[in-house]
DNA sequence: ATTGCTTTTGGACATTTGTCCAGTACTCCC
DNA sequence: GGGAGTACTGGACAAATGTCCAAAAGCAAT
């Protein structure tokens, strides 16, 4: 809980504000594999990342592509069957043994509705999202596979070692054959 | 000035309100090629598009590689630019000859702080925005050029008239080269 | 240490996409 | 109508990436 009531402290909450929205978060543990949500089923909780990393995927002919990697202190949603509350596209579980707090649709359309200072936060987290996302985009776009792996090095090598090496492949959008070649040319 | 005020009113604010908030917006008109913002420029402006049909773009080995294509009746920005006030990383010019309505950041800004309806207005267009980014990436992603292409062909085939080949081909990712197999695969 | 399981690597070949370029078509202007 | 410029197509070859698979390396349990 100490990160959430902290997240919101820093976001300009006082701390009896910041424990009064927190309080409409409920904490969910996962163990490593299961799933946040699943393709078909319409997203009701926004979460915060506690503790863990979380992927987001959809199948298609038989296999994974991983379309995010989430991590701490971060809020976590499938953010069109969340926010529009239709059925998702993409499945999200937990890459390891995770904790989040999660907060539910209603009372989070509640805050929205009803508190003016937390309309002026969510209105930061909905930029701040686009900025990431628009950014994560672009480098989709302008970077080829390798440099992507690159900037992964030196951006956040520790996920380097927390993720099994066909899950990064997947994350980068190449196969492990090819990741493998990658890796070589680095060398 | 009509379709701005008309985007107010059905965004729920009343004739006088929609009125007032549209004459912070000032209209400015583009001829083929001009441009919106250019790269290294910092965007002071957010547009609604009311004529013509606007690129994003950036150079890459001396090469265009577009990032978005946005048409009429949908707001015009740098992102992670116009919002955090940050030079932009890509250009933005006309591709026909348009015509937008703009206003200034720091009008938004007030806007944003003063005006209770116009922030939950606001958080509409980013919920909005979001969706279609995230909407767009997963595309990116989940499908090759050429159902990328075919999406085109059935969702916006006007698009297809509108704009030059070698511009789809950026669109697409691919060279004329490959965009003309494409083509090609279809018939 | 041995076994069994999972992950990672890399060879051989196929497919996809890019590069370079020449040919054809189309438009605009005189 | 002729010529200059631009857009589009497609051949030939090269480079990048995928597929299939077997060998090697790592790791956990006994």
């Amino acid at each position: 809980m100490k990160n959430l009531i902290a997240y919101f402290q820093q976001s300009g909450f006082t701390s009896g504000e910041a424990q009064g929205v927190a309080d409409l978060f409920k904490t969910k543990t996962f163990a490593k594999g299961e799933h946040f949500l699943e393709e078909g089923k319409t997203a009701r909780h926004l979460a915060f990342i506690s503790r863990g990393l979380f992927q987001f995927y959809f199948l298609k002919d038989g296999d994974e592509h991983t379309t995010y990697v989430v991590g701490e202190n971060n809020f976590l949603a499938s953010l069109s069957s969340f926010i529009s509350q239709i059925p998702a596209k993409e499945y999200v579980r937990a890459l390891g043994d995770g904790e989040v707090w999660q907060i539910h649709f209603n009372d989070l359309q509640h805050l929205k509705n009803h508190n003016a200072k937390f309309q002026t936060f969510y209105i930061g987290v909905l930029e701040h999202l686009l900025i990431c996302i628009d950014d994560s985009r672009h480098k989709l776009i302008a970077l080829t596979a390798e440099e992507r792996y690159e900037a992964l090095l030196d951006e956040e090598p520790e996920l380097l070692q927390q993720i099994p090496l066909q899950y990064l492949a997947s994350i980068l959008g190449v196969t492990p054959r090819h990741l493998s070649r990658i890796r070589n040319n680095i060398r």
